[in-house]
DNA sequence: ATGTCTTTGTGAACGCGTGCACAAAGATTG
DNA sequence: CAATCTTTGTGCACGCGTTCACAAAGACAT
């Protein structure tokens, strides 16, 4: 189901699956959980529950990190907090500056899970002269002209493209050539970078139109099946098992305001 | 070019590869640029190049849809731009409700890419009662209490949870109770709904970790090439050989504004 | 009609990711 | 110290998705 795709074929990075990496944010979040209520340990079935996998996914995943755990026992939870934030690069402080300060960008800036692991609002860039000097989030925007400079002055190495559609390109070439080598990228558009430089999209368009695929999918058979069993009760069969969403590969959320490009 | 017109409607519908529906909607982009600019037909070379994949992959993808092109010419523009919005079940209407009118909410209400694919705004609904009333992107807020009786007398399958980590799950439930079966969701938890419910997810936390995860590697990959090489010359390599982003699989953007959830 | 050229559609091989099932490791109890 | 119990770490098999490579199909020229 959810997106969550990996991007290049190849770089394995460093034996650690890409799918892996895709999970740790995941399990992170729900040993962070865990840690704030103050339990010392966990097993991977406990853990895996909360993170929403396979417990022996889980364990496979952390069998790549080391081996952390104790056999009888579980987890360390403080631990292994410690080493997936150290494995994910976020022991350090990541600055990142957001370009498009549209309704998106402004709900991105004032997005609090930014701040509290490792990344920081370097800077606010928008193209609207009118906006510049308009703090958001407590951050003054500043215009597209200082975009090298932000990058270079603040060593700014991953950039957030919430502009419309039409002028992701353009941003993205200017970051790149700035210095910036990683992008998440919230317009609708394919972005062509060069080696090196990692992307992932976030389109909010292309997560509806799955989601519309499948629900057409499931009315039909619905309908199909009314037919065949000619008229059973009741249809509105409300929750019965659980199930619990998958991580999936990848896709989401999209673009901004004035959106240029159709779907 | 002629376009001789071969084409049966193979509904072969059922067998069709989850990545291959997840990349439908990045075709359906592409083709309805080249539609806006009045062109006719496309080779799967083209048109793989313009959604960013490779074209054996898309070729393939089409071919589980039927057999829509035409040898020795490629595919119709038109013809394709319908096939694949009837497949993804664009040419229905999808009423959509967003729970949770804080700054994202917000930017989701405004998003223009939402009426333009069928998709339609049937309601905001927030819990703040000061909210209600208030109209944001036109559409007045209604408070949570009106939640059922919207999905209800709209016939909406379709939500969109932007509110805060600590209260998606109740909404969630609230949502899948009163008859919704498709969510989108971009609070940072991980959702539990009963079997036939389809929940997709967009974490932007998650999406900034592996970023940061790839960020690390490649910083430690530089320092220790220039450590073998001793002092090569110009290190910030800019810009050669173009490589594509490619579909990855799941995950994206985040939640609201005062995030409980951590990372 | 026949031949050439372009482009599709797909068979087959390969690699990645997932999940089962179990042996090994360690804790715990007596 | 031995027995038992819990939970990890992983070998293995399976299935999905990707990619290559090519035969078949059709357009186009002569």
């Amino acid at each position: 189901m959810a997106t969550g795709r990996t991007h290049r074929p190849a770089t394995r990075s460093r034996g650690i699956p890409e799918a892996t990496v895709a999970r740790l944010p995941l399990y992170l979040r729900a040993l962070t959980a865990l840690s704030e209520r103050s339990v010392p340990t966990v097993s991977s079935e406990e853990l895996a529950a909360a993170a929403g996998v396979n417990s022996a996914k889980l364990r496979k995943d952390f069998s790549y990190l080391g081996s952390y755990g104790t056999r009888g026992v579980g987890y360390d939870v403080e631990y292994l907090v410690y080493q997936i934030s150290r494995e994910l690069g976020l022991t350090q402080d990541w600055p990142v500056v957001i370009v498009g300060i549209g309704n998106l960008g402004a709900a991105l800036a004032n997005y609090g899970g930014f701040a509290s692991r490792g990344f920081r609002v370097a800077a606010l860039i928008d193209a609207d002269p009118a906006m510049a000097g308009k703090p958001v989030a407590g951050i003054p925007v500043q215009h597209t002209d200082e975009l090298e400079a932000i990058i270079r002055d603040n060593g700014v190495s991953i950039g957030v493209i919430a502009t419309p559609a039409g002028a992701a390109q353009q941003v993205c070439d200017r970051l790149v050539a700035a210095g910036v080598t990683s992008i998440l990228n919230f317009a609708p558009t394919v972005l062509t970078v060069p080696d090196g430089v990692d992307v992932r999209k976030v389109d909010l368009s292309i997560e509806l139109q799955i989601l519309a695929f499948h629900e057409q999918r499931k009315a039909g058979e619905e309908a199909a099946a009314e037919v065949t069993t000619s008229q059973a009760a009741g249809t509105t069969n409300t929750a019965v098992a659980a199930k619990r969403e998958d991580s999936a590969t990848d896709q989401g959320p999209d673009g901004d305001v004035p959106a240029v490009m159709p779907a």
